[in-house]
DNA sequence: TTCCCAATTTGATCGACGTCAAAGTTCTCG
DNA sequence: CGAGAACTTTGACGTCGATCAAATTGGGAA
């Protein structure tokens, strides 16, 4: 029975949700085979390449996505060039600011990225119509209220060491690694990048990478492929006891 | 018509409530008579000193609550002492993260504040049974996401002098101004909490406020009490274009 | 492969902010 | 009103990370 009505499931959402990780964990689990059927009918899948922007400061926004694979940078810029990476966004998030129609900052690919767009009038209209999408969309927002309030602390308290290693190891934790056993990734951000995030200046990001490597806490190869032999020594080392 | 309706309203509700200004703003907005009812015989309303510890950091949270008057300061520590506030609330706004049960921040009174709680897990079901609860305290939640993500330029971006500029702005446009003339205002927060708030120490904060005062973009009496002769001035010092 | 350009690393120097110390101010409470 | 404590300001000096400059590496195109 219970199969059945998964069956039954299955071939009353549209194809492309059927294979479609934003399924699982993303703000479509939560609507139903009709609503799917609905948002398919007006959304559109894209592929942006690493640099794209994809909403700037200051405009107004007509459509939300989900994230469906690749990493998104949110950035906020002051009049004289200054910039701080305010967020980074993994598959299968959702993007984009509900309730608000004019974003205050940035959304850019930090790697090739795939997302789903669909219009923001038609998103807000189905939050009101079902409280689970608009509970999932509150879950997700406290979690990145969580995740900024931490990087407010290593923004306004560590040094420039436990800056460098508190970025890798989120990154180590956020991002499926490559085998079981150790914890490799390709690092999904530039040194500039990362000196934005971090508040710091190139050069320092990139003394702080040779510091931990001569230290034995990561292995480095060809500037973005970063192995951790031990995370617990990286955690150490970005300040967290 | 209108007018009897509102009658039978104001009467239907719980005495506490019809003078309480969370009514206006706050979380109980949302919520019929009847929970305002049920609310209020489970809540309970009490004064805190400045000082005070409301939720430590790692504490389960049993209660939620609005806060009535006064200024919370959310803030985290790390092992070994340092700290950082990552968060300042005001009246009317709710006091507690939804969705989980362990505290990540201590929450503790900047000022005298007058708190109204309930428990947790009646906020919890109210908040499933009423969709414009839920959308409330998502509101709120953005709106602290957004304050976070700016604080995080401050953090990572602006200088000593910009950030204690950018500091005072916030606060001369979040707290009601004692004349409508002039800005002025008591600070809510010590040298100690603004070096923890800015990511400073306390000395730098003093010798930037003296640099201000000295420029003339602010007047300072008794240490807390400041006017702001130019919104603008401040605004600029603050690196706000 | 080889060249070229962008990204990254490394080095030398500088300055903003932290640290340490002491003096001054404001608040509290008897 | 006065004494003591807590908070704030000011000064001298040190340090971490920024700045400026140059060398090195890596990736993509011909």
């Amino acid at each position: 029975m219970d199969s059945q009505q998964k069956n039954l499931h299955s071939s009353e959402m549209p194809a492309v949700c059927r294979v479609c990780d934003a399924r699982h964990g993303g703000v479509c689990a939560t609507l139903t085979p009709a609503q799917l059927f609905e948002l398919n009918r007006h959304s559109t899948r894209r592929k942006v390449d690493a640099g794209n922007e994809l909403i700037g400061q200051g405009e107004s926004v007509s459509h939300y996505s989900n994230i469906l694979s690749g990493v998104i940078k949110l950035s906020k810029m002051m009049a004289d060039g200054r910039q701080q990476i305010v967020g980074l966004q993994f598959a299968p998030d959702f993007l984009g600011r509900p309730h608000l129609c004019e974003s205050t900052m940035t959304a850019e690919a930090a790697t090739e990225t795939e997302i789903c767009s669909f219009p923001r009038s038609l998103i807000e209209r189905m939050a009101n119509e079902t409280p689970g999408l608009e509970r999932k969309l509150h879950t997700q927002s406290l979690k990145e209220l969580d995740e900024a309030r931490e990087w407010m602390l290593t923004l306004g308290r560590k040094t420039a060491q436990e800056k460098v290693a508190s970025f890798l190891y989120m990154i180590a934790t956020h991002i499926d690694p490559d085998h079981g056993e150790q914890n490799t990734f390709d690092l999904p951000l530039s040194r500039a990048d990362i000196a934005d995030f971090l508040g710091l200046t190139i050069e320092t990001v990139s003394r702080q990478m040779t510091k931990l490597r001569k230290d034995g806490v990561i292995l480095v190869e060809n500037n973005r492929h970063v192995t951790v032999p031990c995370l617990d020594r990286l955690s150490a080392a970005a300040g967290n006891d």
